[in-house]
DNA sequence: GATGAATGAGCCTTCATTCAT
DNA sequence: CATGAATGAAGGCTCATTCAT
């Protein structure tokens, strides 16, 4: 029992050091040795926990988008508006890379490794399909509590969601990489809008 | 004069071996040795051309977005209705990715470089710039041929341009990770629509 | 007195263990782990035993040749001809190694790190000296049993001795890495039967 | 052509080093940096010609034994009375051995691979049959050349040459390990004399 | 320009051994 | 006595790059 958590404190500390290390070398250029210095354990406890650098990255994956999953079901099962849990979904995800620096090129890089490594493919396929899912659901909820709502919507919400959670993505990546930074969370609420305007919108338009 | 013709036709020689093998082993899993293999010439050659692995997949990225770029202007320049422009960048696009099976994983690949190595980090940025900017004139000339516009719509044009962009990217990253495989140009079709129907709904809506 | 049982118990156990894994693995090829996995001990339990894995091996070494020497002993001090307990050593010999398919592999492994833990070379050293010495003295007798004994034959007792103890090996040897299968006992017979032709043949022959 | 002959220089320069370091060393106590320091060749040199240690070893008791069936051949084929090519077979075999005091452990340590490495294994195993046929050929003479020879000796001369062969191989591993230094040339050519007389024994005897 | 043998720093991983519990 | 997590030195191998020919 004991042991089971100091096991699973390992873990995260193996992660944690990971993950740092990941976001400012890359996978590629990270060594296992930096890895162990960051986490401050030895290099025999770190292979302890994780048979292989692969494993580790995937051990990686897995923690964070398990994370980002359930952030996505609790605020989803929150007693709010579906319109207001909608934007609080983009604009928390906004906010969160924005406050951590580290975050965004940690995640593209590791989802740099989704092409070689079939198990971090798996995670992301997964987590693309259930962050749509998400998206769809929630319009789904927004249409049914637009007054004047057309059956048109509801046929609609299917490409909209996965426009929306596209765009997210895309341009997650655009701010990532921009010359010019720019304000992610602004931008990507502009971009909702006009992705809900356009789910709402009459088929007249 | 021919000697710049045999040097341009090595350089394509090069940069096509090197597509080849970074779409099937990834940027750090070719070999410098791979990538002699596969073109044919020998490694002294290839160092005569490239002084270094980074060079050549800097050299490979400037030449794969800028024939992406020439093919944008072509279309942009096309004496069309602007709809109809518009649909074909987002086909073709689609269409290509879907003929050559090794196009996407080389994309994504050489854009996870993009962290590490600052020339494609600029590479990719200007062309993000570039793609959202044509995406924007488009919606803008779309707008202004819509007979029922309305001076809502420009305004808007900006964060429609940016959601088309960053969805087409995101909605191909999706593609290419996918465990269950779908109709890109299809989806992304139906994704250009929402967005559009957004850009052009009425502000009542 | 339990203690000694339980404690003598356990290093058989190990000896066991190790006797499987070196035989499988080699000793070099063998990791501590192993032989923990198949003595089903603790790690820790296996090292309170043996300080070193080279302790373990030179602690195999000694019991096997320890039993080796007593089994000899035994045959030596039966009341039988010497010519039978001769053949009973040789057909014995051969029948053990073929019953058993791991001796010969485990022998011929610990076999080779005498040239580098000088207590098993030490081992061997001995246990060849007397096994040599085992034959001279069934060689000899066999000569005084024989009615039609001639003088010489005693003196020729040591390089018969000697040859048929190398004999004896060199064929284990041949036998355990052969390609082609072959019956041991049969061979090494044939062979037994030369060299004491030879040891009691006449000066004229 | 001359990079042929600088390739086979450079495999012989490896071979030496690899043979002077697995003697001194033995096979798993030598590092690949110690035989690159003794070639005086670099890391990537030796790994240019040799893809692994394992294959550099396999190499080596390909060229060793190859080296010996050459003088094995030569000496056969040498216009002499079959007694003393014999005798010269074995006794320039010890000599050998007796000059060079990193042939034998270094043997034993090739040896001792066979039981993990099928291609050094597959060598040995050839290399015992042909050197016991070879001993075969030359019992035959020596019986041929006998004035009284008879019909017996030929039927013995299998078992003699494997005897012969057998006692060898015995006979120099104990040499080798042997705490109490002896003269293996001497005590080998007793070995012989005693297996020839068994050969050559009348069936009376 | 072209060739491919040669270089050598670097890195992931292994595993005998230790020790707190 | 027993456990198994932790240690860390060591080593086989890779591969981008160089350079004599």
């Amino acid at each position: 029992m004991a042991d089971e958590q100091r096991s699973a404190a390992r873990r995260r500390q193996i992660f944690q050091a990971a993950a740092v290390v990941f976001a400012r070398q890359g996978y590629h250029g990270a060594r296992m040795d930096d890895i162990v210095k960051e986490s401050g354990l030895s290099k025999g406890a770190l292979y302890w926990y994780f048979k292989t650098k692969e494993e580790l990255a995937t051990g990686l994956v897995h923690q964070m988008l398990s994370a980002e999953k359930h952030g996505m079901d609790e605020l989803m099962a929150a007693p709010r508006p579906a319109a207001e849990r909608l934007e609080e979904l983009v604009r928390g995800f906004a906010r969160e890379l924005t406050k951590d620096p580290d975050k965004a090129p940690l995640a593209l890089e590791l989802l740099a490794l989704a092409q070689n490594i079939p198990d971090i493919r798996a995670c992301y396929s997964v987590h693309h399909e259930q962050y749509t899912e998400c998206m769809r659901t929630l319009l789904l909820e927004v249409c049914e509590a637009e007054p004047d709502a057309h059956a048109e919507a509801a046929r609609r919400a299917d490409a909209a969601a996965l426009a929306l959670a596209s765009a997210v993505d895309g341009l997650t990546l655009r701010w990532t990489l921009a010359r010019t930074a720019f304000d992610l969370e602004e931008k990507l609420w502009e971009v909702v809008q006009v992705i809900v305007r356009g789910l709402l919108s009459h088929p007249a338009a």
